[in-house]
Formats: structure tokens, sequence, C-alpha cells
DNA sequence: ATGGCTTTATGCTAAAGA
């Protein structure tokens, strides 16, 4: 089961995109975050063979779950807030396996509520996999966390020291959830430096590989056992028109 | 990055992203 995640930063802009990368990929199910619209082009995924589950929200978030598989919906928000209602967690049960999306706060600037938003959001999301874990259930997650777990998930750890995506809290949030028992599934095997999933579309990020790994597949125990492999797609950053975000893939036996 | 792009919107400037 081939299982992908990818911030498309807008379904819009980004659509042809998608299709060609579906086609090309083919993927069991494909996990999109920053769709930034109320529309979805639902019927054009149908057409190539895919099933959606969406959590639209206007002009900002916005997740969705593709799947060729049927997808049963199991949360639509990230329990534990009920006045939240950014979209940004969409939990499924797809082929037996618990498939969640994720689109994590962003939390700059850090004096700002939104940090302490973010960290109340992992917080909950903490709680919630803590849960999955206590019903031993198998569990896939993916999505855009905005978090860079080590300094050699980013070009320079110096400028993004203090940045909401790599401060201590930020980082100490990413390690209580592994101690729950998940694993990165990208560093399982791979463990070389400059191995990013965002580029700035400023200074020339991309051309410069000067980018941050924040992008992630956590799997749970079982899951992790299960695991083939875990790859980032470079390719689409290099398109015309490309998302600030490339594509992770985890292969699961 | 003290913001150099990109996107969305009771739109033509502001807000958000990371």
């Amino acid at each position: 089961m081939r299982i992908a995640s990818w911030n498309i930063n807008s379904i819009k802009m980004r659509l042809e995109h998608v299709r060609n990368w579906l086609r090309q990929h083919q993927p069991d199910v494909l996990l999109l975050q920053e769709l930034k619209g109320l529309e979805f082009p639902a019927a054009e995924f149908r057409a190539l063979g895919y099933q959606s589950a969406v959590l639209p929200q206007k002009a900002y978030n916005g997740v969705a779950t593709l799947a060729r598989h049927d997808i049963k919906i199991e949360y639509e928000r990230l329990p534990g807030d009920p006045l939240d209602e950014q979209a940004r967690y969409l939990e499924t049960t797809i082929n037996g396996l618990r498939v969640i999306g994720i689109y994590a706060p962003n939390g700059n600037p850090v004096e700002s509520d939104k940090f302490s938003y973010k960290l109340s959001w992992l917080d909950r999301l903490q709680e919630r996999l803590k849960l999955l874990r206590e019903d031993e259930i198998p569990v896939v997650i993916g999505g855009d966390f905005n978090i860079i777990p080590e300094s050699v998930d980013c070009y320079d750890p110096v400028v993004w020291k203090e940045d909401a995506l790599f401060r201590l809290e930020t980082r100490k949030k990413w390690r209580s959830i592994l101690n729950l028992g998940y694993t990165d599934a990208f560093r399982i095997y791979n463990k070389q430096a400059q191995q990013y999933s965002f580029w700035d579309y400023q200074a020339g990020a991309w051309p410069q590989n000067r980018g941050i790994r924040i992008d992630h597949f956590l799997l749970s125990p079982d899951v992790t056992d299960r695991m083939v492999s875990c790859t980032i797609d470079t390719i689409p950053r290099g398109l015309e028109k490309a998302s600030d975000h490339t594509p992770v893939i985890v292969e699961i036996k």
C-alpha cells in the first residue's frame, strides 16, 4: 500500500500538477494540505479512480484524503477543542488502516497567540495519538507538521533557531509524540543531511537547496514493521508554478 | 527573512505562509 502526502498550496492552482503526479505514481492514498478554498475538484479525481474525503475552509487551510479504496471518515476535527474550527485534521479508515492527514499550525510569530495555538494543537494531537496507541490501532499519520525535527533537517539551524517551526518547545512536542511509540518513517533508513520537503519561494531557496524537512509520516509500531520505504519526491518542486512543498511517499506491505 | 514570492479575498492592499 502506497500512501503519499503533499501540501499543494491551493488545489485550484495545482490541479494539473496533482493529476499528473497521480497518473505517474499511482498511490493508493494521497493526503493533501492547504487546499485554500471551498471548491474541490472531486469529479476530476474520480475520473482517475480516486474517491475523496474533503475538509475545506475558505481562503486558508483545508485538507483532503484521496483513495482508491473506500474511505470511512472517523474525525473531521482534531478532538479536544470544540471552538477550533480550522480545517487541519482528517482521520479516516482505509483498507483496515487508520490514515490521518494533518496540516499543523505554522505558529509564527512566536510572540503571538498563533504560537500558543500551535503548541496546544500539538498537545491535542499527542492526546489523540496516545488514545490510538492505547487501543492498539494501526496508524499512519502524514502531512505538513510544520516541525523541523532536528538540525539536520534544515539548511541553517542558526537561522531557524527562534522560528516557530524549530523552537525547542515545538521540537519537544515532536519528541513527546515519538515517545508514544510512533516512528519518523523517513528517518528509519535515511540519515543523510539536506533531505528537504519545503523550499521558500523567495531568494532562490530551491536552486540553492536551502530547504527544510517539515512534511512527515509517523507510523505506529506494527505499521513501522511493515514499512518498505519512505522517500521524498523532489521533482514536482522544480516544475513551473510549483507548490513550495513536494510529496513524501511511504510504502507499506 | 527587518520578507527578496505566492495565494486568497464583502479584493486593487492586506494577511498568511514558513
